[in-house]
DNA sequence: TGGAGACATGTTATAGCGTTACATCTCTTT
DNA sequence: AAAGAGATGTAACGCTATAACATGTCTCCA
């Protein structure tokens, strides 16, 4: 069972190792993001014993662009892009009452983002880019 | 001595409390971000004990504008924002070969992301923009 | 004047997130 | 069969952050 033949943020589905796919349907299948120690609850009955056998998938999963770290929550969520668009270029609105967690492209901002480091001669690997507040139902509630 | 009067992100410096100066003196004087922990070994020499200190001081200048979070770095750095905007609209550039950290403010990317948010409903109480990669001296090198 | 309230501080313990180091297993290739 | 590469298992540890509780230090005002 392999795991590669990947170039980078590849958007064809790789075929996954066991603890890969395990990882995956944990975070496909939740509502909202998981730390991965909550993974790793969820995962004893299929015989994860350690941290770092989730750790491990997580990074090769985030590496196949199939999920997203959220930074400002230390959380994993799969990656739903809207539309299917480019994994670079992925923002993210957390609720910080329910907890909600949507995904968005917002190219435009992206593209003002890398003009400024093309200008700065800045060369960016990663960027993101996170909003934190109130979504529209909890607004209303 | 009091640090109160603040509605938020106030641009006045408000009177800091002795852990409170010595906390963003550690950061003012770094020449990157720090972590908590880093700060707290910094200011044994001064009396601090626990990390609790560092963090409650952090959390107070955070909210005074004087100091900003990286969180892809789980660390915080002295606010430099160029010219003088708003806290509001702060963006990182953070180096993953030298560690340096530079502050921007890219307005016309953060109306982009608000026009998203008013859009959907969503109220943004904190915006977070941090790209990693490689700065120009290190490109350079 | 002395007590109440508000805020800052001190201290211990603990919870939560992530990695290092090392051993083993399973395939593929030759 | 041997070698190599990748995946996995396990234990121990380190870094990040907070909970809970105790104490100190002011100001205000009855």
């Amino acid at each position: 069972m392999t795991a590669h033949e990947h170039t980078h943020h590849d958007h064809d589905q790789p075929n996954l190792t066991k603890n890969q796919a395990l990882v995956f349907g944990a975070l496909d299948g939740a509502e909202g993001p998981l730390t991965a120690y909550a993974i790793l609850d969820q995962l004893r009955e299929d015989g994860f014993r350690a941290p770092l056998q989730v750790y491990r998938a997580l990074d090769k999963l985030v590496e196949f662009g199939m999920v997203h770290r959220l930074e400002s929550l230390n959380a994993f969520v799969a990656c739903r892009h809207p539309g299917c668009v480019s994994h670079e270029s992925a923002a993210f609105a957390i609720c910080e009452d329910c907890g909600s967690v949507q995904e968005f492209s917002p190219e435009e901002a992206m593209r003002v983002l890398k003009a400024w480091a093309d200008a700065k001669g800045f060369t960016a690997s990663k960027t993101t880019v996170e909003l934190r507040g109130r979504c529209k139902d909890c607004a209303a509630a």
